[in-house]
DNA sequence: CGCGGTATTGACACTATTCAACATCAGTGG
DNA sequence: CCACTGATGTTGAATAGTGTCAATACCGCG
């Protein structure tokens, strides 16, 4: 009677059994699919939502010119695709990086799910607010920063995400991405990152695998990139 | 009984006239600053959230080394504050651009709010959505586009959100913004900035002025970035 | 076993940055 | 009313950082 949206959403707004369980009926029907698989193509827009469960996707624009930008990752619990229910159409497509389960829930499901609980809607709308945070921080970390800070500090966001539920946090962390994923992430070439990394490597942070990034020294890497995840971990809830 | 604000929720969820009646006693208290002051400064954070009803403000945020990042521009109707409210801190600050009105509301009314009116909650919800929809338009163009584009596509999407609610869309629009400003929202350098300006105008899309940008043929301006306002006006409301 | 996506490396090109000097203008105080 | 000041805008030259191209290596998968 519990998964990952469930727990994040009640880690935003205190939910009573009741409301649980409403979440946990409307979120039941479990799909999974393989790693590098499409979640939603650009295009498909069936007017609901998709709920990450367990795994690693990401979402992504394609460009005019072919360029693809990744726009966030979405680790367990991430909502994704009620831009759509919002009235616009953002036209991105979704991901899995890893191999994910996840739910779909319609729009009218939703809508009947915040009427009867205030606590629900307000929950997801801090979800929102938070994932705007998050946009917020990638915009600046993309426009301002040079190459190595701008992926070390990507990296640590998501070390930070993926790790979050865990405590103490580890030191270690494998990220499903390829070289070519993590350029499209920060806006760089294939190449720079290639280089990039190797620097990283060099100080110790990461050590790469073909497909995979092992974050050897999370600590370490948050404190070269100046990273504080004080935008996305709310605060606890008041006493 | 009605102000940016309220027609703005309305755009995205029909609201009764008790609902609208009830936003408008909660934003009654409007406050007024001139161009280029602070509405915000980085760590006031009194919990509620500002609303501007008039005139035109920014976001932003600086970063380790000094550099500014804005991240959004806010039109009449835009909320903005709410991340703290959701018990995270970006820690950004909220300049007016342009003389500005604007009301202040508190956590607890805004809560009270969407508690008694569902659609309200929505309608905030949504907001938030196409809020985060513009944030990762920007980071795809702060990303991928070249200088020209990049820039502007910005004062693109920027005319289209100060001219949403006239129609026809009128051609021309002046922006109230410094090269710097240019340049912080779209990490470039102020220097590049002026000579981008300077191929603008000499397209015919924009003529300059101390202080402030005026778009001539927004059309053409928006053809040429390639801009859609897709995945910024809602549908219009189901039949 | 070969194929396709991924990773690595070097040489070179190019966009945008930095630095510097100067111009312009609005506001301010003498 | 004028001179001063500080922010903004403009232009050129040199440079840094990252992209592009190309060649090669690697490896999982069919």
């Amino acid at each position: 009677m519990s998964n990952a949206f469930i727990r994040r959403l009640d880690s935003v707004e205190r939910l009573t059994k009741v409301e649980r369980q409403a979440i946990a009926e409307a979120t039941k029907n479990v799909q999974k699919v393989g790693a590098r698989r499409a979640i939603l193509r650009e295009g498909d827009r069936n007017g609901g939502a998709h709920i990450i469960l367990s795994g690693l996707a990401c979402r992504y624009r394609i460009l005019e010119d072919g360029s693809r930008q990744i726009t966030d990752f979405l680790v367990p619990g991430d909502l994704c695709g009620c831009d759509y229910i919002a009235g616009a159409d953002t036209g991105y497509s979704l991901a899995a990086l890893s191999p994910c389960s996840f739910t779909h829930i319609d729009h009218q499901s939703l809508t009947v799910l915040m009427d009867r609980h205030p606590r629900i809607a307000r929950a997801l709308w801090s979800l929102a607010l938070i994932n705007e945070g998050v946009l917020r921080e990638w915009l600046a970390n993309v426009g301002r920063r040079p190459a190595v800070r701008r992926v070390a500090y990507l990296m640590s966001e998501l070390c930070f995400r993926l790790l979050a539920s865990e405590s103490p946090r580890p030191s270690s962390c494998a990220l499903p991405l390829t070289q070519i994923d993590l350029a499209d992430a920060t806006a760089l070439s294939p190449v720079h990152i290639n280089r990039v990394l190797g620097r990283l490597r060099e100080k110790r942070f990461v050590s790469l695998q073909r497909r995979s990034i092992i974050v050897k020294d999370t600590e370490g890497l948050m404190s070269f990139a100046e990273f504080s995840g004080n935008y996305i971990q709310p605060r606890a809830h008041d006493a």
